[in-house]
RNA sequence: GGUCGGGUAGCUCAGUUGGUAGAGCAGCGGACUGAAAAUCCGCGUGCCGAGGGUUCAAGUCCCCCUCCGACCA
C-alpha cells in the first residue's frame, strides 16, 4: 500500500494515488460480514443493510452461476429486501476466477457508495473476500482459454505430477520449493505466473506485506461445530425438498454436465454422480452433508487466523428472537466502533 | 434347538506360519495472490465382544458364555 498517502482518509480521485485502472476504495469502511456456510451470514447481511442503509455484495464463487440457485444458498429473490450483488455474474459454463471478482466488487463497491449507501460484504469464498478488500495484484494476462495452463495440465495427465514439478523445478527453483508436488493446480499456476514474467514465489514473498485496499469492519459468525454440522444437515435436507435434483437435471438439459464448475460445486457433483447411476440419491445427500462439513472445517480455517474479524457467537440464533438479538448486537458493534460514521470526511 | 460365518479406531474392513494392530472413509489441524464449494499438506491407543486355559508371549490356538447374520430343523 506505498501508494497511498500515510494515514489520510480523505482520498479524491487522482490524490496521491497513481492513476491504476479500477475505482477507489470507497470512503466509508465496508462491513465485511464472513464465517462457514450455514452459520447465517446472508441473514445477518440483510439485517444490517437495512439497519445501516445499506447493499449487499455476496463474495461466493458459487453464487456467481446463473441456475446454480438452491445448491449454492442463494436468498431466493422474494427474500431479498435490500439489493443483492455479485449473484448470477456468469453461465455455469464459463470460468470466474478471483481476479474477476475483484474487479467487480470493487466497481460495486463504488457504485452503492454513489448512491450515498453502505456496501456490505457477505461470504464464504475467503479468497474473494480477501482478494476484493486487501490489496492482492493479479498480473494483467489472458484469462480464459489460458493455453499455457492447459498444456501443462494436459502434461500432468500424461506424466504425472512429480514430472510436472520437476519442469517447474528446472525453470523456477524457487517458486518449486515453495509448492508440494502433487499440488498440481497451484504448480501450473507458477507456470502461467512465469509465462506472464511474474514468480509464484517472489508474489508469496509479498504475502506477508499485503494492506488493506479498502478500510473494512469485519464481522464474523462462529457457530459451535456440532451445532454447525446439525445445521448443514437440515440446510441440505430442505435443498432436496425445494428441488435440488430438478435443478441438478435442467442444468444437464442445458448441457452443463461437463462445466468445470457444475463439476466441482458441492451437491451438484454428487447428485450428477446420482442421476449417471454412480450412486444412490440417498448416498449422494450423504455424500454432500460430508463434503459441506469438510467445507465450513476450511472456511473455518482460512477466517481463524485474520486478527482484524470480530467474532459473534451464533448458538443463540436459531429461533427468530435470538436472531433478533444477535442482528441487533452486531448493529450496535458497527456503530459503536466508531468508524461507522466517523472519518466520513467534509 | 443344531450347523456354519462373523463380532478389531466414529463407519467399512485388513491383520501373514502365535511376538502387545493397520488401511480407506469420517473427524481434527494447517496452507492458500487469476480454478478456491477447488487444490494440497500433516495427525491413527483402539478394555482387538466377556471370561477362563495353553504358552516366555494370543487379535491370532483351545474351552465356555454372549451378540449379530445365514442355513437346517
Amino acid at each position: 500500500m506505498a501508494d497511498r498517502p500515510a494515514g489520510g482518509r480523505a482520498l479524491r480521485p487522482g490524490a496521491g494515488r497513481p492513476a491504476l485502472s479500477g475505482p477507489l476504495p470507497p470512503e466509508r469502511p465496508v462491513i465485511a460480514v464472513v464465517g462457514p456456510t450455514a452459520s447465517g451470514k446472508s441473514a445477518v447481511a440483510q439485517a444490517v443493510a437495512q439497519a445501516l442503509d445499506g447493499e449487499v455484495v455476496s463474495a461466493d464463487s458459487m453464487q456467481v452461476y446463473r441456475g446454480m440457485d438452491i445448491g449454492t444458498g442463494k436468498v431466493p429473490v422474494a427474500e431479498r429486501v435490500v439489493p443483492h450483488h455479485g449473484l448470477d455474474l456468469v453461465d455455469p459454463g464459463q470460468a470466474y476466477s478471483a481476479a474477476l471478482f475483484q474487479a467487480y466488487a470493487r466497481e460495486a463497491f463504488a457504485a452503492i457508495e454513489g448512491r450515498g449507501r453502505r456496501a456490505i460484504l457477505a461470504g464464504g469464498t475467503g479468497f474473494y473476500v480477501r482478494a476484493a478488500l486487501d490489496d492482492y495484484r493479479f498480473p494483467v494476462g489472458e484469462q480464459v482459454g489460458n493455453p499455457v495452463r492447459e498444456r501443462w495440465q494436459r502434461y500432468a495427465e500424461e506424466q504425472g505430477a512429480q514430472a510436472l514439478w520437476e519442469r517447474l523445478r528446472e525453470q523456477d527453483p524457487a517458486s518449486a520449493e515453495a509448492i508440494h508436488p502433487n499440488n498440481v493446480v497451484r504448480v501450473v499456476r507458477a507456470f502461467e505466473l512465469l509465462a506472464e514474467g511474474e514468480s509464484y514465489a517472489r508474489q508469496k514473498a509479498s504475502l506477508a506485506a499485503v494492506a488493506p485496499w479498502a478500510a473494512a469492519q469485519w464481522v464474523g459468525l462462529a457457530v459451535e461445530p456440532g451445532r454447525l454440522a446439525a445445521r448443514i444437515e437440515a440446510r441440505v435436507d430442505a435443498m432436496f425438498d425445494q428441488g435440488l435434483v430438478e435443478e441438478v437435471e435442467g442444468l444437464l438439459a442445458r448441457g452443463y454436465g461437463q462445466a468445470l464448475t457444475a463439476a466441482s460445486a458441492i451437491g451438484y457433483k454428487e447428485v450428477v454422480a446420482a442421476l449417471r447411476d454412480e450412486c444412490s440419491l440417498d448416498e449422494a445427500r450423504e455424500a454432500i452433508k460430508a463434503a459441506t462439513r469438510r467445507y465450513a472445517k476450511r472456511q473455518r480455517t482460512w477466517f481463524r487466523s485474520d486478527g482484524r474479524i470480530a467474532w459473534f457467537d451464533t448458538d443463540e440464533a436459531d429461533d427468530p428472537r435470538g436472531f433478533e438479538e444477535l442482528a441487533q448486537r452486531i448493529v450496535e458493534h458497527l456503530e459503536g466502533s466508531g468508524l461507522a460514521t466517523a472519518g466520513v470526511g467534509c
